[in-house]
DNA sequence: CGTATTATTGACTCCATTCAAAGATAGTGG
DNA sequence: CCACTATCTTTGAATGGAGTCAATAATACG
């Protein structure tokens, strides 16, 4: 391992982000020494595919990257959308496997936690393990919200998609009112379960309505409160 | 404490089904001493409501429960239907409150790993930890497949809600072709994102195609294979 | 036994999909 | 630098699957 690969927890930006939140500094050095140095792909390449060992819990450093499984007719499914600092691989935890592929959506860089050392570092720090079961916690309530989200009409559900996207890179440091999507209208209606002429459609519809301001794949919210107010107005019984 | 509530994970006959799947005796012997007793709820009843503090791990050892949560607009969802031998209470692991309620859809038992204990179970018995990930990412497959099939026609829905039940109640050691669902058409219809009158409409449908039999809530399905093999025939493009 | 809840069934409506065609953008090589 | 192609996006019109509304039927319950 050269020390060009090294990579410490302590002076990575994303510190207090990703895994460390709440440890102490002797631990976060513990979890440095361990976790991999990270990796760069390019758009397209796989950080895993369905099927492959689970190899350990990856950090997003930066780009970003998409969760895809297929079904049993032979459809993709894209679950979920990965953005700097965040952590993926927790569907591998169940049985070794990877249930699902994780493709990079852009120039991505990660950094790894072997699976192989958590044994021996839940041992060491206690408080690791409960950090981990946190983050998968956090997984699973954000699994909860995109189920209830797609009980939802096809407008609330590309708001949420937005608003989530904000929030999620504001929490990051990033603007939270312009950014680039990193997907195709067709990667989006996918994710979100609509055809991809919905999501231009509605794209256009939140733009003519002065909330958001839409150039290609750039996205400016506009009026970010009109935005939310689509998720929380009650319904009409 | 008296002895009426003490249970032992040893002797219980859901033994190798929930928790102490791979532990040693000794091990199991550990969480038995530190499993709560079991406590017997009526349908309705909650187990625990949406924002209470997490205090633990729960089995339900007889009966079953639903997971429901409130969206932004007040509206109910039926998040899961959780089993005999099933873990619930994973939603609050990530901020110590639970995310959504647990509700027992008939007379129900369950067991508590107590919070305040993990911590030290973690410590004495790493392979437990590796455990409850297992369940936890288990949690996370099986939320998977249930986006996945948010994104399908009705009839797809209701088919693989059949079918997990069957192949759940199976794993239990149940008939996996007769069963009593404990639902109404209106909660299986909020599960699966359905109206009650599709839900209806649909058994009815699977019933003259002589695929299942329907007895008011007793279910039979009478070939299993035509059920299955409405989830695995490829979309005509 | 009567009442309340739950389930069935039919008719109509509507949201989102599908089909189709034109327009924009990005990438490539001459 | 521009033409050329492939890919992606927009927009319109028609279709359809599932929802809603409404009325009746069956079941559970006190």
């Amino acid at each position: 391992m050269s020390k060009l690969n090294q990579v410490s927890c302590n002076n990575c930006g994303l510190d207090n982000i990703c895994l460390p939140r709440g440890l102490t500094e002797q631990e976060v050095d513990s979890i440095s020494q361990i976790v991999k140095a990270k990796k760069t792909l390019q758009r397209g390449e796989f950080i895993y595919h369905e099927g492959d060992n689970f190899r350990g819990i990856i950090a997003i450093k930066s780009g970003s990257a998409k969760l895809v499984s297929c079904d049993q007719h032979g459809n993709e499914h894209i679950l979920n959308i990965l953005l700097p600092g965040e952590l993926l691989g927790f569907d591998g935890l169940s049985d070794e496997k990877h249930s699902s592929a994780a493709i990079a959506l852009e120039t991505t860089s990660f950094c790894l936690l072997p699976a192989d050392s958590m044994d021996e570092l839940f041992h060491h720090i206690p408080s690791l393990t409960r950090e981990l079961f946190r983050h998968s916690g956090e997984k699973m309530v954000e699994d909860k919200n995109q189920l209830m989200l797609s009980k939802r009409p096809a407008e609330e559900r590309l708001a949420y998609f937005l608003i989530s996207l904000s929030d999620r890179l504001k929490r990051r440091g990033f603007s939270a009112s312009e950014f680039k999507l990193s997907l195709s209208r067709q990667e989006i209606g996918n994710h979100l379960g609509l055809a991809l002429e919905t999501v231009s459609r509605l794209l256009k519809k939140f733009q003519d309505e002065e909330i958001i301001l839409v150039q290609n794949r750039f996205i400016t919210i506009t009026n970010i409160q009109a935005l939310r107010h689509l998720l929380d107005t009650p319904d009409q019984d």
